[in-house]
DNA sequence: TTGAATTTTCAGTAATTATTGAAAATTCTA
DNA sequence: TAGAATTTTCAATAATTACTGAAAATTCAA
């Protein structure tokens, strides 16, 4: 790996990472190598940086791409592509937010909503739809507030997070005074 | 698989997803099973249920347990260590945020402050470190954030998710008379 | 068009991770 | 404390996933 230490060490760390969001190794590396550049970098410089092969890094930025993660971009007078890491880490972080759910939680809400529709065959099948039914309220909730908070600005959700201790404390206070019910 | 139909597709689907949550399909498996059962089970019962073997079982269940996903209980006047899963769904969710928190993000903040502490050695460094004190400060935040939240009782959390609406109203158009600024 | 530059595909192989059965360890009770 | 019941470990192997080089496909400029 021909990179500066520091940034190697930052590279194998989300190498390491990926394997635990869904990606391989390299597919980490190479992210974490193009959010730490300066400029775009073309398959080959990061061949050059990660030392792994070129058809590595030709599948790799396709599923940067399909994350959204990395951007296609071209120089003037230069034919390859070169490829670039979105700058905003507030955008970043809900690109990832979204593919999350669309590939995590979407299916799981699908197949929720179909096993509800069924008639329980027996009791074992009927306690399985209570359960699943609670399952599918909690995630529906949380993926419908996601949806209101995804569409914030950057900046208005650095607010809101900001204001995170607030909340609590409004709604804590609340909450203790009317024990629990369902406004807010 | 000795399942109902309809449960046998909840334990399936969960044996995919548990890959891209970073658990096996067994492991997805059992807890699936776990969390439809309307009683704690043994071994023996999963590995009949399930087909697979003893060995398999026992290491899932570890895992499970690392996660706190599954707790263990005794029958009285039986020897064999039985499972549940959590019943309330609100406690699941914010158990499998800290873990996700503990084993993703807390490593990834140690590594972002080392590297930030280290004087760059040449301009790539220096750069790299620009872009990593973006992130940091982010996970950051919401990592503070998510402690704030996290406090809160499973009600409170569910009204606040119920909020959400209101939230970015409320916080979208201030945020649109004030031209983006730092208060909220 | 042609052919050089570049990217993609893919079959083969390497590396990793999951699963099992058998043996060892532990726990309990008689 | 012996030995039956139960759980855990672990080495072997099966299954999956990642990676590569070579060849095919694509793109572009002359």
């Amino acid at each position: 790996m021909n990179l500066s230490p520091l940034n190697e060490r930052f590279v194998l760390h989300f190498g390491e990472m990926g394997s635990r969001w869904g990606v391989n190794r390299t597919v980490g590396q190479i992210y974490a190598l193009l959010f730490i550049s300066p400029k775009p970098l073309n398959a080959d410089e990061i061949v050059e940086q990660l030392g792994m092969s070129r058809s590595n890094v030709s599948m790799g930025m396709k599923e940067l791409q399909a994350w959204r993660l990395v951007k296609l971009v071209h120089l003037p007078g230069d034919r390859r592509d070169y490829f670039e890491a979105p700058k905003d880490v507030w955008e970043i972080f809900r690109t990832l937010a979204e593919e999350k759910r669309r590939r995590e939680i979407e299916p799981t809400l699908t197949l929720l909503r179909d096993a509800l529709l069924d008639t329980p065959a027996n009791e074992a099948e009927r306690h399985a739809q209570v359960r699943m039914r609670e399952m599918y309220d909690l995630v529906e909730l949380a993926s419908g507030w996601f949806d209101e908070v995804h569409r914030l600005s950057p900046e208005t959700l650095e607010n809101l997070m900001k204001l995170g201790a607030k909340v609590q404390k409004v709604l804590g206070f609340a909450d203790k005074l009317r024990g629990n019910k369902d406004d807010a």
